[in-house]
DNA sequence: ACCACAAGATTGGATATCAATCAATAAGTT
DNA sequence: AACTTATTGATTGATATCCAATCTTGTGGT
């Protein structure tokens, strides 16, 4: 693409959404240039473009920090998030083609597979992604854009909160959108919508202060395998999770560190998966 | 705020929707570096935030250039817009108090009594603020910053496009929206939105050649009087409209080199007008 | 325990320099 | 003359070094 600074901020970003840097981590300017081996003006301009996506804030002599949103911003970027998604819906409910709707429900298929085979990790990649694909068939390019960064917002949300209520209701919304849609109860869908995403910001309560988290070097270790290799897309399209173990160790680091409990994992693991669908 | 890039981007943004810098007008780092008086990192460091709004397009080692949105773009533009327009009405035929909807009729009185006095500029202006103001009422910040880099961006579309219809009859749209809305008829709201979008771009004829402009040198000039008071909010809100006779000449450089023809100003106002409503 | 001041660290920025790439001209060939 | 190739020039991407301003920290005195 356009060079260094771009993949540095697409490298944080994916870190920064795998929640190995958790809100109010730290993004030192001369800790990051020796980490990605670049000078320090890179890692800037890579911060100015992640503080512009409003994942990082930057704070004029104290330096960049990954963004930590208030509750009042976390309620209105689901806001935001129901708007356009319902909008999208209205407009899906009246130009889709049966391609697309096959798309979308060979997505909620492939989720209910995944879900079905205990693929936990599978299912919670699925069950982001439908609202990707969602947006993707309105064919606007800037709506996509707008929606992903929003989504991408969310995941900061998810670091800051603690849940501990079922979310398995919320599994089947996504294929009872489609039906609605379908059936052009356009209406009852966008409800739908609007339900969804309230009865997920309504479990966020958040507790801002103690957040203990990896230093940046041991966050963004495994995402810099091959420097050869750096420059392509192989670094950044990486996802962690197809590392076994340990990955899933790291993911959410925050929760053990809240409940030393090791038995936590499994809890964690079904708590997520609700959230991110 | 955070810097002079953040300064500069301002600036350069300013002069961008003013149409002083037109699309496709070549953004030389060096040059810029002279125009503001600070390093070439720096300019780049604002250009990347240019890029990222969308006004502005970086090609490897080509440079920066005002962003030249092609047709599809400019109609996923105002689809979005349309999008977010709705939902903010949807949101607002519930949520909003009367002082809003006091506020919303305050601004439509102020823009017909500006259209009443023959005050082009001021109608201008204040047909623009309107849809600010819309979103604003919505009390969500989030939503507010999507929908202010919508509309930069649709500015950029005003200089790519030669319109000679009438546009009178969308000055009452502001006003016949807010009426529906109170009345509860959002249906019908939403409608007009979509209606008033569309009329628009279906105006466009978006021929994307040619487009002789002034040098960065002669557009930015009038943004950087005093350079003590540049660092403040002084510059960054100084509209060219107000300089008189100079700015009105060149602000809508692009027409007058398309019709020789001097007497094209008057019409050009017009045009105008009815665009940015 | 509390405040003041000094030392250190970090950011924001400037300057100079270098390599890589693109654009445009100049040269040579058919 | 037209076309292709090579050289030159200009611009960008990036680095290293340096400096000023500001923030943080730690120390010392009251």
């Amino acid at each position: 693409m356009s060079g260094r600074s771009q993949t540095i901020a697409e490298t944080l970003t994916r870190a920064i959404i795998d929640h190995r840097l958790v809100p109010g981590c730290k993004l030192g300017e001369r800790e990051l240039a020796e980490i990605f081996d670049v000078s320090r003006i890179v890692v800037r301009q890579a911060l100015i473009r992640l503080a512009d996506d409003g994942l990082a804030q930057i704070e004029r002599n104290r330096g960049a920090f990954v963004a930590r949103p208030s509750m009042q911003e976390a309620l209105e970027i689901y806001d935001a998030l129901t708007l356009v998604e319902q909008g999208v819906a209205a407009q899906l409910s009246d130009r889709l083609g049966p391609a697309g709707w096959a798309e979308l429900r060979h997505h909620v298929e492939r989720q209910r597979q995944a879900v079905a085979a205990g693929n936990d990790a599978l299912a919670d990649v699925l069950g982001q992604e439908f609202h990707t694909v969602f947006v993707r068939l309105s064919r606007n390019k800037v709506m996509q854009e707008i929606h992903a960064q929003l989504v991408r917002r969310t995941t900061l949300l998810r670091s800051l909160i603690t849940a501990d209520f079922d979310y398995c209701n919320l599994l089947d919304d996504h294929s009872r959108v489609v039906d609605l849609l379908e059936k052009g109860r356009l209406k009852q869908a966008m409800d739908l919508i609007d339900t969804h995403h309230r009865t997920v910001v309504r479990g966020y309560i958040m507790d801002r202060e103690v957040f203990p988290e990896l230093t940046p070097a041991e966050a963004l270790a495994p995402y810099l395998d091959g420097k050869a290799e750096g420059a392509t897309t192989a670094v950044p399209l990486a996802r962690p999770a197809k590392a076994p173990g340990d990955a899933a160790t790291h993911l959410h680091i925050h929760l053990p560190k809240k409940d030393p409990a090791p038995a936590s994992r499994a809890s964690t693991k079904k708590t997520n998966r609700g959230l991110q669908s």
